[in-house]
DNA sequence: AATTTTCTAGAATTTTTATTCTCCTTCTGC
DNA sequence: GCAGAAGGAGAATAAAAATTCTAGAAAATT
């Protein structure tokens, strides 16, 4: 063993964010001059010692390019590239990995706290989706959404695969409200019999995520031809229903195990269905 | 003037994020092959372009780093790292924190008024019910159903009305963890058929909430009554699906606008059919 | 089908950026 | 106030990154 690992090597730098400025507030103080001045930017503007370069983040803290260098290295960080890498990771949001995930909830396990994991994993992808979705949506598309729908005649719900929840929940939502709608649900891939008597007097919701299902897309595609207004949900602009929709909602879940949540998508649903019943009950 | 300055130039590029992202939806489609490619990785991985290298990003987006320039200089940008400032400022902007954001939710509710506030309404319903439910589920009874799901040859679902999106959806989850299930959707009015070869080898899980529906407890009743062992998902210890379930869980779900929220049972679907999928593999 | 134009991959080049090194300055302890 | 050590500035170097260039492939046009 001529190389120790540094496995639990107390002089570690810290790989997170939060550790690493704790240390900086701790060690700051019996710091050189130009390397407590650092600290204090670091801790002061992470943004900047994110994104800037090494350059101009020394301009900034009035220091020499080379004093970051020390100091990473004083820290105890290979140099200031790996010291940097700390802080870009904080704005980085990202889930570990699915390989990463399995990895660590295998381990965890063993300590009985496997199974919980997955609850928490799960409960927190919903809630981050929620919080996404509060913020990305546009209060003036669903209103136009809801009267554009409340207009119709009847509605047509479309939705496959991992959207088929939706769909169908908002034809059972829709009917607890008295409003008239048809579930597509092509059993028996009866589906093109199923949306044809759709008219311009009536609308049309369609409801598909990565991969897109052929079915939903092809249904969508010829009855918004034959000029039924359409109402999309969807999870990306180059989703191939927002050709043809009047009205598109991109809903962004996050995911957690390789699964992503759909609390963001019944939320807006929900939130669809309830506003068209209003509408209706206004007029 | 020899140098005109490009202020109200209309060919001049986005400065700002927002109109970056609607001016790669725009154009995209009539943008060569390439080119869309990595407008479609952008506006969907808008941190990877903010933190890469070109180098990074050009993998990741199965490109060559130098048509992430030409990409850029195709926008209007002098080169790749003009754009990648645009994505940069995104994140410098604002970085919402977590707490501040809930705290608006809970509050935002009172002067909330017609249709956008139903939308921050559901989303809170949601948010509360996740909360509730890592609070409420035991561990180790999730870990028992797991373990006794795992080990049954095909595993029935059984949900009806507001249950039903559960149901399908779990359909779907197994079906992509390549766990043996069979959907009793009841179409046809066909469940008892459906149900019928239902052994003690298999188990099934129903799911109900009040009012119960009648299909799912009977089809429930004489199927547990088989002998087949029995996971209930409900919303009270005195549902009729108790009484024949092995293991039983209450999901308490938030409601809003007399609409109750999924979000809690989506959540512990998931969690049990990835828990499965483990336990499975671990055999 | 032939020709022109546009587009792309990959190598070559230039630029930018991080790091190291040397020499000078500023403290510290006696 | 002097010797010695530690700290710091700035030039020099090495590494990494972005950009440009060129040949060839694909697409569009005639």
């Amino acid at each position: 063993m001529a190389k120790p690992e540094p496995l639990a090597d107390p002089n570690a730098p810290p790989r997170d964010f939060a550790g690493l400025r704790s240390l900086l507030i701790e060690r700051h103080q019996n710091l050189p001059k130009r390397l407590a001045q650092v600290a204090r930017f670091a801790v002061a503007h992470p943004d900047e010692m994110a994104f800037g370069t090494a350059a101009s983040i020394a301009e900034q803290a009035a220091v020499q390019p080379s004093t970051l260098v020390r100091f990473a290295q004083t820290i105890g960080y290979q140099g200031f590239s790996d010291l940097q890498e700390i802080f870009r990771s904080r704005l980085r949001e990202r889930w570990p990995d699915y390989e990463e995930r399995l990895e660590s909830l295998s381990h965890r396990e063993r300590d009985g706290e496997g199974v919980p994991g997955l609850l928490d994993g799960f409960a927190q992808a919903g809630a981050t989706s929620l919080m996404r979705l509060r913020e990305s949506i546009d209060p003036e598309q669903l209103s136009k959404a809801a009267r554009l729908l409340s207009a119709a005649d009847t509605i047509y719900l479309l939705g496959q695969r991992r959207a088929f929840p939706i769909s169908s929940y908002l034809a059972y939502a829709l009917g607890k409200l008295g409003v008239k709608s048809i579930l597509i649900d092509n059993v028996g891939t009866l589906g093109a019999e199923q949306s044809a008597f759709a008219g311009a007097q009536d609308a049309l919701i369609s409801i598909s995520f990565t991969p897109y299902a052929p079915a939903t897309i092809d249904l969508t595609r010829v009855t918004a031809a034959r000029g039924v207004p359409l109402v999309a949900i969807t999870d990306s602009p180059f989703s191939p229903l927002t050709a043809s929709a009047d009205i598109w909602f991109e809903v962004v879940e996050a995911d957690f195990a390789a699964f992503r949540s759909l609390s963001a998508s019944f939320c807006l649903a929900m939130a669809l269905a309830v506003s068209i019943a209003e509408h209706r009950r206004g007029t």
